[in-house]
DNA sequence: TCCTAAATCTGATTAATATCATATTTTAGG
DNA sequence: CCTAAAATATGATATTAATCAGATTTAGGA
């Protein structure tokens, strides 16, 4: 998230960014935001081109974007998807003793990530409306 | 949380639940579930007694404990309260970019899962309206 | 064309968490 | 007071996730 968050915030037409000018500003390690980066591109979630001048960075078509997209590809579909006691899916016509209380916050948090897309957060930094000091 | 609410189910007077007729009822390994058992006994989050007829179950005061306690005990006060993009500490006067998305909603959660009871759960349960096939 | 700078790929290592095994303490009941 | 049944304590192992390291591929520029 925080590494996207900062090639939203610092992509333009001209500038890709390259691992280690971006790993100690997010303070992820970085071998760890290596790998991340390299399977959020091979996903489409981000951009990438090789060789010098290359870098990561993202598209329109990334800045479009759910968060969603992130969370699944990093975490698996599963992760948020599942019923909160794992003693079956989540299902709200037949609810567990926790899905009231976890499971619809939960939906209706997974529905926001479907809603929102990366530039949606980034606007609202441009507007001041919330921070990101990266 | 299953193995609270199993003891929540089915504690009465007279029966105390030893870790090896409830690990295959609810699905978690049995050195697993006797170190998470032992841990939240330990921290009175659930009620125990040594010896033959001994086994743990909830006292009346573990019933009334919110459902935050149990959280707080396995996974640290940090686990839910800090910012999730961990660039500082949650913080809604001065909102990272996730903050009213994920942040927020968090908050609500940890206020409902500080307000509710085991026994709150229990009852929903016992009314039919939550399943909790333990 | 060749050199170099970048991502990519692959596997190894480390750290954290979950799980196991066993010795110790406590307590009800004979 | 003995014995057996239970939790408790402690440390070891296994599994998973995070991090590291290095060889390989791709692409821009001289
Ligand atoms: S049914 Fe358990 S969280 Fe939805
Ligand atoms: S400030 Fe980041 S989640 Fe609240």
């Amino acid at each position: 998230m925080k590494a996207v968050l900062f090639l939203a915030l610092h992509t333009n037409d001209n500038q890709k960014w390259m691992v280690k000018d971006i790993y100690s500003r997010i303070n992820v390690p970085q071998s760890y935001l290596a790998k991340i980066l390299q399977e959020l591109s091979k996903r489409d979630v981000i951009s990438s081109s090789r060789g010098p001048k290359g870098g990561f960075y993202l598209s329109e078509a990334n800045f479009d974007l759910p968060l969603i997209k992130i969370v699944d590809v990093i975490d698996g579909k599963q992760r948020l998807r599942s019923c909160m006691l794992s003693i079956k899916e989540c299902d709200s016509d037949n609810p567990c003793a926790l899905h009231d209380l976890v499971g619809n916050t939960n939906s209706e948090f997974i529905k926001r990530l479907e809603q929102t897309t990366i530039l949606d957060l980034i606007s609202d930094v441009k507007e001041g409306k919330s921070v990101l000091p990266l």
